[in-house]
DNA sequence: CTTGACCTTGGTGTTTGCTCGAAGGTTTAT
DNA sequence: ATAAACCTTCGAGCAAACACCAAGGTCAAG
């Protein structure tokens, strides 16, 4: 059994955090003392990694919790993950597309611009802006 | 001369967000009617196109402002334009990169599941969120 | 026995870019 | 003249995921 202090260190978050996912359903103490300190099994630690994890792949908190709830869930199966999954990957890849366009926009405005001490009044960057993108592409 | 709304309507945002925009100093109205009323130019048109195409290319309202500032400034050059332009695209691959990584652990999801009926007690994927990313896509 | 490290609850603040509501004044159209 | 459509200010709220603070209780070491 660790304290949250502990149980923070070695997972690299701290004990606010914890306390946060606590609130948010995600992962609850397996027991308290009776001054109140909350104490952490092994379990706990194990379903703080899958937190990390599913962080690490774009999940919000409130998807975490419906992971962890077909994980409990008898009736659910692997097909119901998948679709999550799936259905994350599309917005990450909604999210990479607005991005790119970002990227090839401003790779637009770098190149057509030296740099240099000219005054900013005839900045191509600052006219490219003023008027269309496209048009200022071309 | 043209009010709050229609300027809104012409540049498809809300009146709010107008009135929003001027308490950050991105843009004032020319004037006011007697009764308060904001009227604005073609200048204020123009200048809430920069702001639009601006933000299309992953500008924040606070970066926006700074680019605005630096068309009024005599002694801002050319340079000081593009290197805000070059830092903005650092921060938009940063953010690529990192989408990338999520997109490319989702896949590994993805391909070790075939989903189907399967309970999640043996779900790879929920499996492979518990252990580390790494070791499970191998 | 005291110091320092740790823990508790409860509340507020952060960031970004709006969005909405209340309560009221103004203009325009009929 | 009156209803509809507009406008005003001010203040609050939203999303996400925490961070931080105050005031106090607890625990281990010296």
């Amino acid at each position: 059994m660790h304290t949250i202090g502990k149980v923070a260190r070695m997972a690299g978050v701290s004990a606010d955090t914890l306390r946060y996912y606590e609130t948010e359903g995600l992962l609850a103490p397996a027991s308290k003392t009776t001054a109140g300190y909350r104490l952490y099994d092994n379990d706990a630690v194990r379903r703080l990694r899958f937190v990390k994890h599913a962080k690490a792949c774009g999940f919000t908190l409130s998807d975490i919790k419906e992971l962890l709830a077909l994980k409990r869930k008898d009736s659910a199966c692997c097909e119901d993950v998948r679709s999550l999954v799936i259905e994350k990957k599309l917005q990450i890849e909604g999210k990479l597309e607005a991005l790119r366009a970002m990227s090839r926009a401003l790779d637009g405005l770098i190149h057509s611009c030296e740099g240099g001490r000219n005054p900013t009044d005839d900045c191509p960057i600052l006219g490219a802006l003023d008027v269309s993108l496209r048009e200022a592409s071309r």
